[in-house]
DNA sequence: TAGATTGTTAATCGATTAACAATC
DNA sequence: TAGATTGTTAATCGATTAACAATC
């Protein structure tokens, strides 16, 4: 399986999935498995996973379904997470607090080094082992602090703004949270989670499953259908 | 452009992109938007933009531009946002409060109507207008108040549990917010927002395009390329 | 060994882009 | 009007699936 080039994005963005999917299937059911025990798991086709796996650099031939550890072993490098990335993080709403305290980023090489806000009332407060920090020095911490990634956990209307604040102290990617997208200088990466949009799509498919009707107090206004 | 009949998931997952750049977009840059406009706003081509709104039911023919109220009329019924859809959250830690706080989840029909959790001492807890409910609950909450959707704001270990509670209770829709898949019975509607994910793509991109080293303190091991 | 399962090539399927006539 | 911009068809590109020889 040669040594990667360069990974689609379609294949990456299911790498996670195999991450977790090798980390659920636990050594209970054995060391090794084979794409069709994948391909069910995740709700995709044997032929995509091998392709997929095509990217990855196993050693065997052995043929008897792919070493649990050496999936492991691959996406832990190609996801990078035996590098430590320092995390710095803009918004200390209940989001940014969740991520801040997400017990287990460290497993995946992120490693949270502060968190700021706008709000004089949330800044100076104490949580767990961080202090908010005033958003105003935002640049000046990721610099000093040599911090790789920002996370923006603030209002959609603040996103640019703070993704703006952050770059200028020197980020190199961001995880953006808003619900809106950032414009970035091209050396900037930036990931966008959807959380509203995900509830969007839900609705949608929703819906499509039930042509429609079928809803409780709905105040369903100008349909033209 | 004819009506809608079943939109390709590839374009569905760009309406809620579409709805928050007519949102931004505002009264300011005028009533109207060419597919170019948009393109360069989200990152896409014109073609993309013109393809992905045959999907959806415009009136004229006036060839100067979209009419913005045109489009978000049009979203907001492809997104069925102009119908309630109730919403109970399983997990009150910060990312399930980040959710029943949130204060525009309203305007796009999602009505948050519980939360519950496990763990004892925050159940009767309050915050906001919410008292945490105990999960043991939860499939009588879901009965009783005929909620539509159910948001999975636990760790991943306790998501499937989760997820069946909230089936047995009757939901048509889950909210995915945790690192693993769920197993659902097929009428039931799943949407995962990968927060970790989205991370992890991150760290991939980023190292993408500084091909390795680069990194601070880093604690790279078993690197065998 | 024989059955199982990979790695890989080729076929299919679908999404994106290009191009342009229609028309405001 | 003339330039702008759509709606739509056709071409390209890329991703998924099928198929199967290699081989453990």
């Amino acid at each position: 399986m040669s040594v990667s080039k360069k990974i689609p994005a379609v294949v990456v963005q299911r790498l996670p999935q195999y991450l977790a999917f090798v980390r659920d299937w636990g050594i209970a059911n054995g060391k090794y498995v084979s794409s069709e025990d994948i391909a069910s798991g995740l709700g995709l086709t044997p032929s995509t996973v091998r392709q997929d796996f095509t990217h990855l650099d196993f050693s065997d031939g052995k043929r008897r379904g792919y070493d649990i550890d050496e999936i492991n072993r691959e996406l832990i490098r190609v996801l990078d997470m035996d590098n430590d990335k320092r995390v710095v993080i803009a918004g200390a709403g209940n989001l940014g607090r969740a991520l801040a305290l997400h017990g287990n980023l460290g497993t995946y090489g992120f490693h949270v080094r502060g968190i700021v806000d706008i709000n004089p009332k949330v800044i100076g407060e104490r949580f767990g082992k961080f202090v908010v920090q005033n958003i105003k020095y935002v640049a000046k911490i990721v610099r000093d602090e040599r911090i790789d990634i920002g996370v923006i956990a603030v209002p959609a209307k603040s996103a640019q703004n703070v993704a703006d604040r952050l770059i200028l102290g020197g980020v190199r990617g961001l995880l953006n949270l808003a619900f809106t997208r950032v414009v970035v200088p091209k050396k900037v990466r930036v990931i966008d989670v959807r959380i509203i949009s995900g509830l969007l799509l839900l609705s949608h498919i929703m819906n499509e499953q039930f042509p429609s009707s079928h809803v409780h107090g709905s105040r369903r206004s100008q349909t033209n259908a």
